[in-house]
DNA sequence: GTCTATAGGGTGATAGAC
DNA sequence: GTCTATCACCCTATAGAC
């Protein structure tokens, strides 16, 4: 399960290994992956190299394809690695009232893509010329997307458009932070007035419709 | 200029040539930057290369440095071109009425990004690793949104933050379209929403300081 | 698993002939 | 201004020794 969390639950189609060689490889594969980041958050997501890559860590380029099939399976497991940072940092559940909820979910998501505005570019935008994440590596993107929903739908919030508006709100603080003052505060110190210009207007959406 | 418009007024550290020379060169050079265009919107940004640029306008890659002294100055150069080309498009004049002025400006944005996601991208994100625009190559991009705010003082909207919160609404609504389902219309079907959310906020504020 | 060596490409940029 | 030739790198990926 630990495994499956750090994306190394290929043991299916590998050759059988006794559990503690197992978790070598996947500490092994943890550490690259770590390295990674490191890189593009110091030189671009797109000017990743496998030479630098290996240096990092310590080894040659060659070594790193007994963990990982290719680039762009690389790229697969940081895009899969990002989600699975969100779904353990950010918790759509929160106070009864909508607005409070909201507020503090925003501001928690906002800081999370300040924090990291490369790990954000991978998830959120298409920023490598010839790559898109496998369909495996959507399955996180895709549940961290599905506990949103849920979460909106147990606040009465399930009319699909209401929702894209939310996205295009948050991405648009985000962007636009990011693009113009990465790492500052110049948009997050808006994100509560966008809270409630949302809540204001699903709210009279609700009212006129009676 | 028409030369200054087209990016080619370096006559004054340039050999001297007459105004029929120069037309030519501009000429050209507006050549090279379609064919950049169109490499771009085929490939991706980071993806252009200055042989198959050369090779787009009949020409080895060395004889494009007769035209721009590097790669960065020819992405210098679309950069500011995709700032002229808003400049030209967007008009941020409209109806004495706020609501429906921004209503329409921002729907022409919207399609202005939406109809060419690569040159949205270029200009308002920072897509390419190791490039960044130049001072000259900025100045039609601050023109624009200086043009933005005086549009924008011109119907009482001066708090600077007011700005910041409409350019994230905007940006939000086209880089969520842009990411999830480039040149298509589920966004932009909130346009209209999004800007009375935003009007009737900023009345909503103005109300509360009476 | 890790290495060396290398295949087989690519890149931006420059020198110098014409 | 345009060319050929080339420099001096870069890259991902594979073969095969250990």
């Amino acid at each position: 399960m630990l495994l499956t969390l750090l994306g190394v639950s290929n043991a299916d189609r590998e050759p059988r290994r006794s559990s503690r060689q197992e978790a070598r490889r996947a500490a092994t594969r943890a550490e690259i992956l770590e390295a990674a980041w490191e890189l593009v958050r110091e030189h671009g997501l797109a000017a990743l190299s496998l030479r630098d890559l290996a240096a990092r860590v310590g080894m040659r380029a060659p070594s790193l394809y007994s963990y990982f099939d290719s680039k762009h399976a690389l790229y697969d497991a940081m895009f899969a690695d990002g989600y699975r940072q969100a779904l353990a940092e950010l918790d759509p559940s929160g106070p009864d009232d909508t607005r409070r909820a909201l507020k503090a979910w925003a501001r928690t998501f906002f800081d999370f893509c300040n924090a990291d505005p490369v790990r954000a570019q991978l998830m959120f935008q298409r920023p490598v010329p010839g790559w898109e994440p496998s369909p495996d590596a959507y399955a996180p993107s895709v549940e961290f997307l599905e506990r949103t929903r849920r979460a909106f739908a147990a606040r009465g919030i399930t009319d699909p458009q209401d929702l894209d508006l939310w996205t295009a709100l948050l991405s648009g603080l985000v962007s636009q932070q990011l693009a113009n003052e990465p790492g500052g505060d110049r948009w997050a110190r808006l994100v509560d007035r966008v809270c409630d210009m949302y809540v204001n207007d699903i709210e009279t959406k609700h009212k006129e419709r009676q």
